[in-house]
DNA sequence: AACTAATATTTCGCATACGAAGTATTATAT
DNA sequence: ATATAATACTTCGTATGCGAAATATTAGTT
């Protein structure tokens, strides 16, 4: 009877993360980028110079995974690499100047987003999909050592 | 300020997400099999006998994606695609007699597993989880139509 | 019965996604 | 100063994962 939770658990966070991705998909679809490309778009909108490893930090991906869709951005010509003069061995992503207008609309697609996920809940809901989540991330965490 | 939440929660879900994936990555490595795989393999050895449809469904999984699965395990022997008598557009997959031996043991490693994530984890905080997890899922699901 | 629609699965093209191995560069040790 | 280790990133191989189109079969229409 034990694992009869865990399989609760881990089916709903599959089956929840692959909803948020499906409806990301389809916000994003207009843009003709897919989620972790608007994803990237919208952090170098904000920051203008990123890493390639502090883009794999923040959205959690491989560098490997990272490099990957940074290829296909730079193709799009919307991001281009530039190779730091301080450590030659640190690539800067940088937004491309001419899909400048572009960058705005991303932002504010994303942005748009974001607080459809939320918009007409009511405060205790959130509270209590945070708190779930915050719990349920605690809990993965800590069983690094044991016996 | 609306979006602030609904961006910490879509980062929270892809990062347990990712947390959940490798710890299952982990768990399996010693069987060779990937978490998709190690999954149909356990409910086939409840089952006995299912649909793809009905892997699919269950798994919250597009067919192709399932269907190219269980081409990876029938090449390995693992599974064996049955067509139905009684209508032979249906594609019965069961397990394949030579892995007879290795069904109870991936059975008892996905049991094993599932039961980790619970595991030292007091009532109080899976109710939180739970309760947040299906918050979370029904506020995803609803707001399909809209004014 | 012939035609059309619906259903079940597969195939295809593409984009993640990972870990391991490779490359280049910088830091550290001797 | 040179050998070694550490770091940052890319490349490679493989496995998801999806939607659209193709295929085969069954159900429903006329």
């Amino acid at each position: 009877m034990k694992h009869e939770k865990g399989s609760e658990i881990a089916s709903l966070i599959r089956e929840i993360n692959a909803t948020l991705n499906a409806q990301l998909r389809e916000a994003f679809k207009e843009n003709n980028l897919t989620p972790p490309q608007m994803m990237i778009m919208f952090m170098l909108s904000e920051e203008k110079k990123l890493k390639v490893s502090e883009i794999s930090t923040k959205m959690n991906l491989a560098n490997s995974t990272v490099s990957g869709i940074i290829d296909r951005l730079e193709k799009l010509g919307y991001v281009q690499r530039v190779r730091s003069e301080v450590d030659r061995r640190v690539v800067h992503v940088e937004p491309s100047k001419q899909a400048e207008e572009l960058h705005k609309l991303f932002h504010d697609t994303v942005t748009q987003f974001l607080g459809t996920i939320v918009e007409d809940a009511t405060d205790k809901q959130i509270t209590e999909v945070m708190t779930g989540l915050n719990t349920l991330q605690k809990l993965l965490n800590r069983e690094k050592q044991k016996d």
